[in-house]
RNA sequence: CCGGGUGUGGCCCAGUUGGUAGGGCGCCUGGUUUGGGACCAGGAUGCCGCGAGUUCGAGUCUCGCCACUCGGACCA
């Protein structure tokens, strides 16, 4: 590509509607466009970098042997509902009309019409298994779209699915997707960790979650150097049992205005983990009072898994204070009428504090005998410097963003969906799924959050938009001019993606615009070529080398590889 | 959905007590320049987010709406 005759332009300040570093680096050097709220253009440079993080997703799945198909996105509703997950996604399902008043979707994902794709060849065990996939857009109305490509409302994504006879096969199957991940993102050049997930919406036996490792990252990973991985969501806790004490005598005192445990913990001048917290739960339309440990946060996705609820929500000021009969704040176990959970952890609590359910008030020497739960469970976060489940050490947190995972399902949608197979003894049985995802966009950004300088982005080879660029000093110079198309012509001819900076603009502004765009190697065509020298600097370490003509091919060549 | 912020040439922003819409960057013309975002001279580009209202007069004041954005809630 010569820049002179390109769609190209850059903006050298920062755009004032990206916050990210990643957004603003792709906007300000014309990779991406916003045009509304979780919508985006790619522009051509953008798109060429989707594409080769497309192009290796593409080689690897085939390597798989999985087959590349592609579905609609225009969808009937109707399908979500027989597979029971209209109601799972709710309004964060885009759903419009069409001129008869037929209900239609914007595909979210696509489980349900890869089973029917499956359905057309799926009759006997010797037609499994298999694994189709498809690279293309999901649409999700997010409650709030940020973060640039982060998390946006249409996005494009590359899903597979494997179809499997049982349960021994699909773990042969899930390992082949795995590891073919694994292959995807080192090629990519992306920092990433693999953690263990929640199932989720998507439902089914395991989840795993490839993690690219940025500050922006929404997920919380626990990570150990035993090399435990696990996102928060799920990360399990190792009880903490405190030293036995005799039970004292419970009393009522006043603690005016003493609403949250910070408050609390200052006026009775005691420590955060002597107090017990109740917060109360909404869980599909039933309330639960839900304890755990004053220094402690609640998870929700272990709360909801534990009263295998699937809408879980905190309950509202005004539901709190009816239920507790007292403001909010002073919410406690003893005599509260309502269902309770406790975390783990509060079975080997001794003479705690929490609320009396009365405003201003709180018990001191609280035990667990003083009231009846009805569930006990791990329902809490994890902290940093919490001891490892698996080695003991402590546990260490970063933050990720999830860039692709792998679900076991197992037969959830093959049941729902009527996707079966006879076997051996003729007997029909319901497939085994496993499905796989990779988000392209979310790679593009987390990428540039992971490589990038004062300067611009910097690319790793694989996915840059040109491996080189190619600036051609003074367009008015013979010399350089005929060096500059020869060398641009024989890099093509050697199969490397080059790009031309022959516009007519003072040196300093091209050096700038190929360090903003992110291009890994700079070859630069200037006086020297009189003595038949080019100069070429690498963008990540500002390397510079003056090198022969004839061998700058060659010495390119070698670079890459 | 709750709370805060912002909407003014392509981009970033200024705009006094209401009185002819400004600057920088970019763009066009000419000239001088040419190895890290040059300089001089001239020039073009505005539904001041949208709609009502107050006023002789509204970018500015009032009301309503919309969009974007941040924090939260939410999120395969």
């Amino acid at each position: 590509m010569r820049l002179s005759d390109s769609f190209f332009y850059t903006f050298r300040e920062d755009v004032k509607d990206e916050e990210t570093l990643s957004g603003n680096l792709l906007v300000k050097s014309s990779m991406i466009k916003k045009i509304g709220n979780g919508i985006y253009m790619y522009m051509p440079l953008g798109l060429k970098v989707l594409k080769k993080i497309e192009n290796i997703i593409r080689e690897e799945m085939n390597n798989t042997g999985a087959n590349e198909l592609l579905m609609p996105n225009l969808l009937p509703e109707d399908v979500y509902i027989s597979s029971g997950r209209r109601d799972n996604f709710g309004s964060s399902m885009f759903s419009l009309k069409d001129r008869y008043d037929r209900s239609l979707v914007l595909g979210p994902t696509h489980e349900e019409f890869f089973v029917e794709a499956a359905k057309m060849k799926v009759k006997s065990y010797k037609d499994l298994p298999f694994n189709i996939y498809q690279i293309g857009n999901k649409y999700r109305d997010e409650p709030r779209p940020r973060f640039g490509l982060i998390r946006v409302r249409e996005f494009f994504m590359k899903d597979a699915y494997s179809f499997d006879t049982d349960a021994n096969s699909l773990d042969k199957s899930y390992r082949k997707m795995f590891e073919a991940y694994k292959k995807i993102f080192d090629r990519i050049g992306i920092d990433y960790r693999i953690v263990k997930a929640d199932t989720g919406v998507m439902g089914g036996l395991l989840s795993e979650e490839f993690q690219a490792v940025t500050d922006i990252g929404e997920d919380v990973l626990v990570l150990c150097d035993c090399n435990y991985a696990s996102n928060i969501e799920v990360s399990e806790c190792v009880i903490n049992k405190e030293k036995v004490e005799k039970h004292k005598e419970r009393k009522l005192v006043h603690t005016p205005n003493a609403k949250s445990i910070e408050e609390i913990s200052k006026f009775l001048k005691k420590d955060k983990i002597k107090f017990v917290k109740t917060l109360i739960y909404k869980i599909d339309e039933v309330f639960y009072a839900c304890l755990v440990s004053g220094d402690r946060e609640i998870n929700e996705t272990k709360l909801r898994k534990l009263v295998n609820g699937t809408k879980i929500e905190l309950a509202s000021f005004e539901e709190v204070e009816k239920i507790t009969n007292a403001k909010i704040g002073f919410a406690g176990p003893i005599d509260l009428g309502i269902k309770i959970i406790i975390d783990n952890d509060i079975l080997y609590k001794y003479n705690y504090i929490v609320g009396a359910n009365k405003t201003d008030y709180h018990y001191i020497n609280v035990n667990t005998s003083d009231f009846i739960y009805d569930y006990v469970g791990d329902i809490k976060n994890v902290k940093e410097f919490d001891i490892c489940p698996k080695c003991g050490k402590k546990l260490y947190f970063k933050n990720g963003i999830e860039i692709g995972n792998t679900f076991k399902l197992g037969t959830k949608y093959s049941k729902a969906l009527g996707l079966n197979y006879l076997d051996e003894k003729n007997t029909l049985k319901p497939v085994a799924m496993g499905c796989y995802g990779i988000g392209l966009g979310r790679i593009m950004a987390s990428v540039v959050e992971q490589n990038n300088d004062d300067n611009g982005i910097i690319w790793p080879i694989n996915i840059a938009p040109f491996e080189v660029c190619i600036v051609l000093i003074d367009k008015n110079d013979d010399l350089q001019k005929s060096i500059a198309n020869a060398l641009y012509n024989n890099l093509i001819n050697n199969k490397i993606d080059v790009i031309l900076d022959d516009r007519d603009l003072r040196p300093g502004v091209k050096f700038n615009d190929m360090d903003l765009i992110g291009i890994p190697y700079r070859i630069t065509i200037g006086k020297k070529v009189k003595d038949n020298l080019v100069e070429l600097k690498i963008r990540k370490t500002s390397q510079c080398f003056d090198v022969h003509v004839n061998d700058i091919v060659t010495k390119i060549n070698e670079l890459i590889k």
